[in-house]
DNA sequence: TTGTAGGCGTTATCAT
DNA sequence: ATGATAACGCCTACAA
């Protein structure tokens, strides 16, 4: 019989064998100190007695829990999804669980996460930080000079220099403009996202960039700032349509937006993408349903939660010296060409 | 100064107060019997310390860890999503954590992470089972029989009588076919799921009850068969629209193969939903984004989280007795009206 | 009201 | 090759 709750102890094989505890915390550890002979067993009376190791007596004593936090701001987002997804893959496949916390977009929140995280003893957080104005870069620097492993993935907070996966959204954005531009379209709208945030201006760079090198001019009234995500998306196309030198194509920093347009422009009777092309961004899964369908950037989702993990399990493990700069992880876009964008 | 790698224990916020640790942590807990001045020097000194509890040290003396696992088939599918974000919500606000884990649809898979998840030292577990022909009821019941208080959610295998939060299939199915007649719709067509899995059973005689009711027939030409779950739809609506007598709406099991029939109708240059009516099934996100809009069926996806972590917690807390035939909780889907199935 | 001591289950450091 | 012992940090009878 067991000692506590009927669960199966060391202890208990110990008895059962007429060993001592430690020969036979070394046997199921495979310690090869231990004769062959004890570590079959050892190992044959655990299975007998459905011995069950655990886990959390020994992180206690290794000082080391093998699980990781990850803290996102809503979980049921597709983004943040599939970045998991990769990062459970990822830590799965080296031995370590994570936990999952959403910071529903508020710092406080997420500070409170971070600590509560920090108590179960985790060895290391990602995140992605909440887009919230109240958020404190000081919390940030101080953790992070604290030495805990914390990694960082999609964006960084403004004034925060830490090891991070993030995506290369200027040269995204220049990638698909090109895309278009090469596909024939030359009166380039773009739908615009806050410029407060890194992301949506390194598109807005991405964007320009692409059109001056192709010698096309950026005129303003075809940069139309997105306001909410989705509802607005006829106005904002109409007021593009009624310009007096009509867009051919709208490049779009969301994939809510693009498609909100594009459903505008059927609406008209337009001929998509022969009157007017869209290219939207995230690769949302809908816009491989909605037809015609929506061209789009991928934003390597999976793998940038591959990544991250990668690398703090890493630097956890001392393979990589916490250097900050080296930490940085830039990855590239990949423009999705469908229906949307191409002239069949 | 803490002892281990920089860590303050109670053991050091006694020293620091020519205190006993067990004082120390008896005060911490805001138990009652240490005096009040004492108890507020405690908590100052731990402040000024940065004490931070160690949950697992705690867990491991209490045999109680506070932390659930949950598995799910992928968890950047939005069903899961969206279910998982009920389940952190409900067990953060009772103290609660927990860990996910993706079975991939493999029983095997499955079968391994209940397994670590326990040495893990899990109060409970959460899951939706793979849908793999080698799933073994017999694991289940041994798990269910040895004690463990584990909770299913959307669908048990077959067989398999446990705790869990499922939908009521039939008459989801049932009231969304009512939506349709009422909407003067006769000549409903129904693209049918695979019929080995109790959840499409049930939506496809939950249609048929409907349809008996209004004293409508159910032609056999009209119910299709789903195999592919997006790619087929264009197939499968022009032989529904090759029908001799030409359905006047579509109900689908799934929200995919609606929306493939939706665009192949309007290819066809039908007006939707004058010529012919769509109604899908689970409320995918792009339900809302694509052209009408997409009627569906909600599958209170988050409240089936909630309801399901909030069972398993009262099972633990034990608010409730562990009588399996109590704790079958059945949701309602609730039918969402939009375009495609409203005549204007 | 506070202190003492033992143990949760494991592992690591000694010693044998 | 194996055993004894202590310790990880916390909690809780029991004692004072």
């Amino acid at each position: 019989m067991a000692k506590t709750g009927g669960k199966t102890t060391i202890h208990d094989i110990a008895r059962a064998l007429g060993l001592n505890a430690s020969t036979v915390s070394r046997a199921l550890a495979g310690n090869p100190v231990v004769s062959k002979k004890t570590r079959d067993l050892v190992s044959a009376k655990a299975a007998e007695m459905k011995y069950r190791p655990n886990h959390m007596a020994a992180a206690l004593r290794r000082g080391r829990s093998d699980i990781l936090g990850v803290i996102v701001p809503a979980i049921d987002r597709a983004f943040f999804g599939s970045v998991i997804r990769g990062i459970e893959e990822q830590a799965e496949a080296n031995g370590f669980h994570i936990i999952v916390c959403q910071s529903f977009d508020s710092f406080e929140r997420e500070r409170s996460m971070v600590e509560t995280l920090r108590r179960i003893q985790v060895d290391g957080i990602m995140l992605s930080t909440a887009k919230d104005a109240r958020t404190n870069v000081t919390f940030y620097k101080d953790l992070l000079a604290s030495g805990f492993p914390i990694h960082f993935f999609d964006h960084l907070p403004n004034g925060l220099n830490a090891p991070a996966v993030l995506l290369n959204d200027e040269k995204a954005a220049y990638d698909a403009t090109v895309h278009l531009i090469s596909s024939g379209y030359r009166r380039i709208a773009h739908l615009r996202g806050p410029q407060h945030f890194h992301i949506y201006r390194d598109r807005y760079l991405g964007y320009q960039r692409a059109m001056k090198e192709a010698g096309l001019v950026v005129d303003d009234h075809r940069v139309v700032d997105i306001v909410s995500h989705f509802d607005s998306g006829a106005d904002v196309f109409h007021q593009l349509w009624n310009l007096p030198v009509k867009p051919d194509a709208v490049f779009s920093a969301s994939d809510y937006s693009a498609a909100a347009c594009l459903n505008a422009a059927r609406e008209l009777g337009l001929s998509i993408p022969g009157d007017v092309a869209f290219l939207g961004f995230a690769n949302e899964p809908f816009t491989e349903i909605i037809s015609p369908k929506l061209s789009s950037v991928d934003q390597q989702t999976t793998e940038m939660g591959r990544r991250c993990a990668a690398r703090l399990i890493d630097v956890l493990n001392n393979k990589v010296a916490v250097k900050m700069a080296d930490l940085r992880v830039v990855l590239e876009g990949k423009v999705m060409v469908r229906e949307s964008s191409v002239v069949l």
